[in-house]
DNA sequence: ACGTCTCCATACTTCTGAGTATGGTAAATG
DNA sequence: CATTTACCATACTCAGAAGTATGGAGACGT
C-alpha cells in the first residue's frame, strides 16, 4: 500500500486537483487575480498545454479550487472548532485558529479582497453565515437571547474580519508576541463577557 | 465672482482635477483595477488623448487621485470628528459616519481591496493609523489608560473594517432599518462602555 | 491676421494573458 | 508488437489595455 498509494510529489503525472491545490496556493499568496495559467503551469513543472487537458478553461479550474477550499473549511469547522464542547472556549479559538491553518487562512483573506468577484461573491456569504451561525450558536449557549447573540455574533465575525485587513496592511503586531497575547486578551475579554 | 468661478460642469475643456475626480468616483464603483484611461476617457466624453496631456500615465493619475482622497479624508476627520467635544459621542459618529459621505466612503473600502497595490499599502497604511490613533485619543480622554486605549482603538477600528468587508458582501441589515439601529446599538454598547 | 499654446481625436504599436491547434512521448492494453 | 490513451510541449491566434505619434481645432495675445 505504501508504495502503491505514494507521495503525490513523486508522481511523474498531474491530476486536477494538484492544479486546484497550487492555485489555492497561488490565491494565498498572491490573490485570485494572480491566478494565471501559464504562471501556474510553469510552478508545476509543465506548460499551458497540460493545464488545457485538466481544465476547460481557468474560471473551471477557480471553481473546482473555491469549492476544494469551501469543503475544508467547512469541515474544519465542524471538527476544529465544533468538538470543543464549552462554548466559551470554542469562541476563544476561533480567534486563535488565526495562527494555524496558514494556508486556508490566508486564501480567504485574499478571497476577502475580491469579494466582487462573480466566483468569489457567493462562496463567501456562504462562508460568512454559516461561520457566523456557529459563532452565534456558541453564544446562545452562553445564555444569551437570540437578538443579543445574533449581534454578538456579528460584531465578533466583524472583529475578525478587520483583524484580517490590519494584518493585510501589516498595521498589526506580529502573531505570537506578547503584544499580540495582550491585545487578544483584551478581544476576548471585551467580545466574550462573563455573564 | 459668481460667473468667473462659474460651475466646473460647464467648462468646455477639462482640468487635471476633473480627471482625478472621475477616477475617485470609479474606485469608488468598481474598484481601482477598474480604474482604465480609455473607460475614463469615455466617461468624460473625450478619448486618451485628452488623458495623456494631462497625466504622464495612469500611475501618476492614481498617485494623484489617492493624494487628493487622503487630504479629503483628512481634514474631514479634524472637522467632521474632531469638533465634537465628547469624547463618547466622537466615537458614536464614527460609526455612524458610514451613513453620509458615500464616495469617500466607498473609495476607501474598494482601496481596502487593494491593500496589496504598491501605490495603496502605504495609503492604507498611513490613514488607518491616523484614524486609530484618533479614536485611541477618545477612548483615553474617556479615562482609560494608555495600553486600554490602545486595545480598545485596534478592536473599534477592526469592528469598523469588519464591517465594510460585510457591508460589501452583502451581509448586512440595510442602514437605515431597525434592525441595523439595534445592531449599532449592540456595538457602541459593547465597545465603548459607560465606565 | 497670424502664430502659438492648449486641449483633444485618430491611428498606430506593444505587451500580456487566455485560449486553440496540433503534434510528440511514455505507459498501458489488446 | 502495435495501438490507443493520457499527459504534455510548441506555436500559434485573439482581445484588451497602456502608451505613442501626429495632426487638428479653437482660444488668445500681439
Amino acid at each position: 500500500m505504501t508504495q502503491a498509494v505514494a507521495k503525490k510529489k513523486e508522481r511523474s503525472t498531474l491530476s486536477a486537483g494538484d492544479w486546484e491545490q497550487q492555485a489555492l496556493v497561488l490565491i494565498a499568496e498572491k490573490g485570485i487575480r494572480a491566478v494565471a495559467v501559464e504562471l501556474l503551469a510553469r510552478r508545476m513543472g509543465v506548460t499551458k498545454g497540460s493545464f488545457y487537458w485538466h481544465f476547460q478553461n481557468r474560471e473551471s479550474l477557480l471553481e473546482q479550487s473555491l469549492i476544494r477550499w469551501e469543503k475544508h473549511d467547512e469541515v474544519n469547522l465542524q471538527t476544529s472548532l465544533g468538538a470543543i464542547e464549552d462554548p466559551r472556549e470554542r469562541l476563544r479559538s476561533f480567534f486563535r485558529r488565526t495562527g494555524r491553518e496558514k494556508l486556508t487562512h490566508n486564501v480567504y483573506s485574499s478571497l476577502c479582497m475580491a469579494s466582487d468577484h462573480p466566483q468569489v461573491e457567493p462562496l463567501l456569504e456562504r462562508v460568512a453565515e454559516r461561520r457566523m451561525r456557529h459563532i452565534e450558536k456558541a453564544f446562545a449557549e452562553i445564555g444569551f437571547d437570540p437578538q443579543e447573540a445574533s449581534h454578538r455574533a456579528r460584531l465578533t465575525y466583524s472583529a475578525y474580519l478587520g483583524f484580517l485587513q490590519l494584518q493585510k496592511q501589516h498595521q498589526t503586531p506580529s502573531l505570537s508576541s506578547e503584544e499580540f497575547e495582550a491585545y487578544m486578551t483584551h478581544v476576548i475579554a471585551t467580545l466574550i463577557p462573563e455573564k
